[in-house]
DNA sequence: TTCGGGCAAATGTGATCACAAATTGGAGGG
DNA sequence: CCCTCCAATTTGTGATCACATTTGCCCGAA
């Protein structure tokens, strides 16, 4: 709560610190924290956030979260109905359809390009990324499972150094994140069978077309998942 | 100028219109306005721009014309630099190839599921705009073909009716269009060598596969044309 | 109990202000 | 003529205010 009519909010830790940051705004923060939270599936299709909501939450002027909420709206990852108000997107069939046709175009065509850049250490960071995808799986933990399985993928997308396919394939994990997280709520995380080993072995072994189809088989899993239980978590309402 | 200390901007129009209108926010248009300038390459990159520029210019306060810069910057239509100004991405030989594979990627699927919503009408349509385009290419002008070509494609995808894949290609659209227009500049709009009349003729004939190789060598045909003039127009730093 | 009607609270939007950082411009010294 | 330094201006950022609209809720009538 800020108690100072003016000034730039002047929170406490930023006065002491040797400030290492590169200048981190308060927008970005916003920005970030919500990200995490759409992609950790903190938040539910259909709920509806406001801005002095998640102003009060963060501790912010709903200044900074306008620009936020408008960032994450720009790429379909928030929307803005026609009334204004703001709410996770709802997910209907065709939309899921598409963003899965969409990922089945662009990151198994990542992948082969971040294979290049991948050696065994990476194999063995993955491996330890995987390890805690297994044990938050195995314990139901659904949260942490979306956070360690996009920290899986993005971390081998990332190694493609594409400033453009990069946030296109992110776009999409915004704005799917939040129904996988309801559909895991329902058939639990168990029933996950994805293609991490594969991957993994890819890229230890430097075989590029290996990882490409290992992510794609990734990807159609998690179709098939998503088949399945098809028509039951879809248009809550 | 807004002569009121208080009040919602008051536009002239608004108050006596029948209100159409699905209700325009002055973000909204702030924002269709950049996406506008960009698209038909008014904005040069590497300029840089200002809130409180474009705000008079486009008589509106820097308010919504924040949220608007967000947005795009969101998509890297805009780029915000470390020291918070905002500027044009510049283009580099990395970026545009990646652009380009990913244009390559998505639009042919992308043109492949809107053939089977495009009909007669429809060809007939795509002619009178490639007229259009065809004019303003001998006439050299860059700006209204630029505005005619965008038209072209995206009455194409439109017909895909895809609320996923047209975002994603939107923003790569806003993303070249800009340095497109710089190398148009230089080496002329007649060494373009579109395939826009084997895409209606796919259309006409109902040809899914036609249109979706007749969008694909457009799209390699305009990188061949980057490719050719490659390194000249970049970097203009 | 159920269905309207109307009032109060909440919400997005646009404008304006204050401030810090950065850029710019020119004056002064080498 | 060129470089350096300082001040004035510009610019993005965050906060706050005012307003129109909408949502939510309670009360009263049928």
């Amino acid at each position: 709560m800020p108690v100072s009519p003016s000034q730039h909010a002047a929170p406490s830790s930023d006065v002491v610190a040797p400030a290492p940051a590169p200048r981190r705004s308060v927008r970005d923060e916003v920005e970030q924290s919500l990200r995490a939270g759409l992609l950790s599936g903190r938040f539910v299709p259909g709920h509806s956030v406001t801005l002095r909501g998640l102003a009060q939450e963060l501790g912010v002027s709903p200044m900074p979260v306008r620009e936020a909420v408008r960032a994450l709206s720009a790429g379909n990852a928030l929307e803005i109905r026609s009334n204004g108000r703001i709410q996770v997107p709802q997910m209907t069939p065709q939309r899921l359809s598409e963003i899965l046709t969409a990922r089945l175009l662009l990151e198994p065509e990542l992948a082969l390009v971040a294979a290049e850049n991948l050696d065994a250490s990476d194999a063995v960071e993955l491996r330890k990324i995987d390890d805690r995808v297994d044990e938050s799986l195995s314990g139901g933990d659904a949260e942490t499972y979306m956070q360690e399985n996009f920290a899986f993928h993005f971390h081998i997308y990332r190694a493609a150094g594409s400033q453009v396919l990069m946030p296109l394939v992110e776009s999409l994990w915004l704005q799917f994140a939040p129904f996988m997280r309801t559909v895991y709520g329902r058939v639990g995380t168990a029933a996950l069978d994805d293609h991490h080993k594969e991957a993994i072995d890819a890229v230890r072994g430097r075989d590029a077309r290996g990882l490409r189809d290992a992510v794609a088989a990734d990807i159609r899993c998690g179709m098939e998942l998503l088949d399945r239980s098809s028509g039951e978590g879809l248009q809550d309402a």
